[in-house]
DNA sequence: ATGATCTGGTAAACTGTTTAAGCAGTTAAC
DNA sequence: GTTAACTGCTTAAACAGTTTACCAGATCAT
């Protein structure tokens, strides 16, 4: 080690390094000579220092420095290695997004439309995405704390979080960046982007009152998502101010999904065979409520109208169209990714930001048949 | 240097080692200590190759230094460095999922189901997913290729790709792991994993025969696909076999959307307004069709029975439910896990899969009626 | 003429692993 | 009795970058 230095200049200067690397190259990428930046520093006669500078157009390179070193780099094909870069910067540009274990949760186009907001900004802001599902197993391994602490990623986003999942203090409390996409906890100091679960609650039931109805039923989701308390105090509120009858009994609990939603049609139904309305916390669910209505007998909306949540791309076209709040989802992933970006550059204030929701009127809902 | 190896025991263990990282640690996490392998060795008093062994359960190692090593591991927490890891050992076990840039890629039930079984998989083989979008700059500026060639990602996967990308052979020509899903090229000699489309196929082209129906006509996506293509081929020699009119007339393009499928239906109906099933080659293209021929005031299936593709989960709960193939897909994407991880690890031999498809009869077909 | 400042660059330390080579002592084989 | 193969560990060289401290020469003010 001593001598080689000196002797480096001396050495002709393709050989001895071109050798060895090409060596340890080839054993893995066959054929695809892998050139690294020593390489190109001594092609360029300059230091490897150098060529990081004008890679990183540091302003303390010369102009014919800099295109002396950028002509061999093209003519090498030389591309930076971005493990070498993450380990000496400490920053691997790669964020997590945290899904919840559910069997459908990538085809659910509830996820996907907030992944697709979060994926295009990741891009754009120069990040990469990676996916983990918050499995049972996953967390009693403190796997969520690993990404971080074994430097995977520099920040995470947790979707479909709720009280129930306790781990999610443990990024604040560790300090590592982490934005909750489409759920919020009032008490804790978590930075969040929620859509406006509130007023979207407000329009549906505007909507339905005006309509006429009394008789209205909420399929709600895990009651353990602080989103879904806020659609539900709403509806409880509304009901109580126009004076109609509203307790445990008009609510079930769906699940999130079209089987769930079917089930809880079944259930408010049974307590209650007048129902003229549902209102279902998503999208999924009053589609299997609505199914199983029609299964029924039950005209939509003749007999009983249906509204949804989310608005997910379908909805449009399933029969009859479904009346729903839609969510300004892909947004919601964008304005996460920022922030959380934001928060991984070192921006240490809490963010909590909520983004309009809006009513869209379809097929699945109509004025009151006097008859019930 | 050559004499701090003599000074090493007799330094304080601690101090000198240990300032020093506690700086460099402190510039991005916050509080939160990064330990690092030399420090475990110097508390252990062993080398940092005798961690490394440790770590990676190395015959070679005692019983009784492996104890004590991994005491001190636990007892400061701490966590291999993966960027250092795979900068040396040249694997990332970090594996990309390409997706079409498509508005709702990620939001749609096929390609999630895909992604769930790739990530399911990967995740028991020690691998992290990540995604991409082959967005056109994304190929132009050959992003695919710096994927691999900057050290992000040990293999890749090609989702929803077709003759018209050209780019997935340059994989195979770099000598880059990547496994084509639910796709493949006859004439190229890529990896790749698919559902058994003809099959399905001629399920469907059965059935809807066998209930009488003379006048079919198809709803294609791109036909750039082989799959479509394939599709397509047993589509015409079924109707041919059976010695009714198929050709050009009898299908359009539904590029795989609702909207598409909904202007497709319109298309072949003006065309041949006596048309008593629709075939569509995917589930949103079929809903799309239903929507539209309930909107035309055709009943379904009393007028015209329709059948899908894919069997994506909402399609058991819309209104009527639908007649699909169902194309294990989850599965698709499990195996074509299970192919790219051996491919990474070095498996050179060329490997393609097909996997079953089936029908699933549900209410959107019925008898052809006689009044058309 | 001389010290201060600026410019453009280099050497070396640093990020945190893996792994090939080596080493002293013991045992087995020829 | 020499060679060979273990054993359990260490040393040092990779891996491929970033960053800091320093340095020689040019410029400038005094």
């Amino acid at each position: 080690m001593p001598d080689s230095s000196s002797s480096e200049v001396a050495d002709s200067p393709t050989k001895p390094v071109g050798t060895k690397s090409r060596q340890s190259a080839s054993r893995r990428t066959g054929g695809a000579r892998r050139v690294s930046m020593r390489e190109v520093a001594q092609q360029a006669s300059v230091s490897v220092a150098t060529v990081s500078m004008v890679l990183n157009d540091n302003p303390r390179i010369s102009k014919a420095t800099q295109i002396k070193v950028r002509r061999i780099i093209d003519k090498l094909g030389y591309r930076p290695n971005r493990l070498a870069q993450s380990l000496s910067s400490q920053y691997t540009r790669v964020l997590a997004v945290l899904l919840p274990p559910l069997r459908h949760a990538f085809s659910d186009p509830y996820f996907g439309e907030l992944l697709s907001g979060i994926c295009d900004r990741a891009d754009r802001l120069g990040h990469k995405v990676m996916l983990e599902s918050a499995k049972p197993d996953f967390l009693r391994e403190r796997k969520h704390m690993e990404l971080f602490e074994r430097r995977f990623v520099d920040g995470m986003f947790c979707l479909g979080v709720n009280d129930r999942h306790p781990f999610i203090k443990d990024f604040a409390a560790a300090g590592f960046p982490m934005v909750c996409v489409n759920n919020y906890f009032p008490d804790l100091e978590l930075d969040y982007v929620v859509a406006d679960y509130r007023s979207g609650a407000e329009q549906v039931m505007n909507v339905l009152l005006q309509l006429g109805h009394k008789k209205i039923a909420l399929i709600a989701g895990a009651s353990e998502a602080q989103t879904i308390r806020d659609i539900m105090e709403v509806y409880f509120a509304r009901m109580r101010d126009a004076g109609y009858e509203a307790d445990e009994t008009w609510t079930a609990d769906g699940r999130f999904t079209e089987e769930g939603g079917a089930a809880a049609a079944d259930e408010v139904l049974a307590r209650h065979p007048d129902t003229t309305a549902i209102f279902a916390c998503n999208d999924k669910m009053a589609l299997g409520a609505m199914h199983r209505l029609m299964e029924m007998g039950k005209r939509v909306p003749g007999d009983v109208s249906v509204v949804g949540f989310d608005d997910i791309q379908q909805m449009a076209f399933v029969n009859p169209s479904l009346t729903t709040v839609h969510l300004p989802l892909y947004e919601v992933g964008t304005r996460a990714c920022e922030m959380l970006v934001r928060r991984v550059r070192g921006k240490t204030q809490k963010v909590a930001e909520r983004m309009p929701a809006h009513l869209v009127l379809r097929d699945s809902t109509s004025i009151v048949s006097d008859r019930s």
